[in-house]
DNA sequence: CCGTTGTGTGAACGCTGTGTTACATCCCGC
DNA sequence: GCGGGATGTAACACAGCGTTCACACAACGG
């Protein structure tokens, strides 16, 4: 359970905390580290701990959870509470000094849905079924037989359905951060998995104009 | 801003910080009694406090956000927070001795919006809907198909009503500062845009002669 | 009432982005 | 090494889209 945590220099009573709720803290220079730096299994969820920056923090909180889809918990000093009013570029927050326990239960309200996903390692969309443990793909009962990388695509586009992800994205999400290479591959392989849902199925992935792809 | 509050001897802490946060607590015996004391505007949000049966509150909560489409704010003591741990049955928390502050802002963030809903990036004016994920637009129920462009423009007029942008500012602004084009292009989009949007609603983007445009 | 200026509108043009195919390269079992 | 599948890359064609142009019309001032 990999935790990012940004600024880099977080406060030693947080880093010890996360450590004693059972997460593992990474501390991130910025939005873009967040990507180097994101481990096999991902990311459970980011901390961003408002130190003399507020508004920055604020931001970063929001970058994070929209281009990365983290669930972000904010820790705000006691005194700075009042800032968070009215924002919503986080989900939720926490008071400092921090209390263990609450960040622990905060933390697991945050990833709650992906501890239910990891009891039954089936993704599922409408007839479409992706067993992650064995790496097999359905439609309806018929097996379908997907590729390596049509199938991290594929389960890249299930995990974050109903939103727009550009190349460059779906590239570093799933291709790998260090990758370099043209986003025609996407294209390629995108069109590979469409002929493999076949035609009725085929519009799962819809083609957003000079953004990119999206998946529902 | 009325705020229901389980069990109906909520502690005078709790009264006064709801109280001086802006809010008027209405303690209620049971689920019931929740809707036998709505006020005539509605509850904005619940606040159950944990007192000597912890799981008789979670189950409260659970009913009143179920039943009553409420959002419910938990209030735990510091010493029984991992209780909360797994539970769902609420859409935040808040330990005791109570943050005045805090408790302002977790009620703002209810704001009787669930938290999954306030974490969709959807722009609204009137009936129209931009959600900027999907990159999708509708009217009323019924979505409609908008070009890139398009689409830029009209969120940059949702995002900036009310007041009267010039061609060249709206080029700027939504084509690039590097741009460099004929004003004209933005007539055209104008244009489409009102057809787009029908004939109702075209009069949304009002023209103000040998100055621009203005979006309200 | 006329001339000027600004705006609406439709059509045409040209470019960019995407689908598609073909081909080169890589990887792995045999 | 060889064969075959998987993957990445290049090339091409086309459709969609943004931009520009031309013209008609409306607004405004004298």
């Amino acid at each position: 359970m990999y935790v990012a945590v940004y600024p880099d220099s977080p406060s030693t009573a947080l880093t010890s905390a996360l450590l004693s709720a059972g997460y593992k803290p990474v501390p991130v220079t910025d939005v873009a580290d967040v990507g180097r730096k994101e481990p096999r299994e991902g990311w459970a969820c980011a901390v961003v701990e408002l130190a003399s920056d507020p508004d920055l923090g604020i931001v970063v909180a929001g970058k994070l959870r929209d281009e990365y889809d983290l669930g972000v918990l904010v820790v705000v000093d006691r005194t700075l509470t009042a800032d968070l009013d009215g924002r919503n570029s986080f989900d939720d927050f926490l008071l400092s000094p921090v209390d263990t326990t609450e960040l622990r239960v905060r933390l697991a309200r945050l990833g709650g849905t992906s501890i239910e996903e990891s009891h039954e390692p089936v993704l599922r969309h409408e007839d479409l079924e992706l067993n992650t443990a064995t790496y097999q793909a359905s439609l309806g009962s018929s097996p379908i037989d997907l590729t390596y990388m049509e199938y991290e695509l594929l389960r890249f586009f299930v995990e974050h359905p109903d939103r727009v992800w550009s190349r460059e994205q779906i590239l570093s999400k799933v291709w790998g951060y260090d990758y370099f290479g043209g986003s025609r591959t996407v294209d390629v392989h995108v069109r590979r998995l469409r002929a493999k849902l076949g035609e009725k199925r085929a519009h799962w992935i819809t083609t957003v104009r000079s953004v990119g792809y999206r998946f529902s």
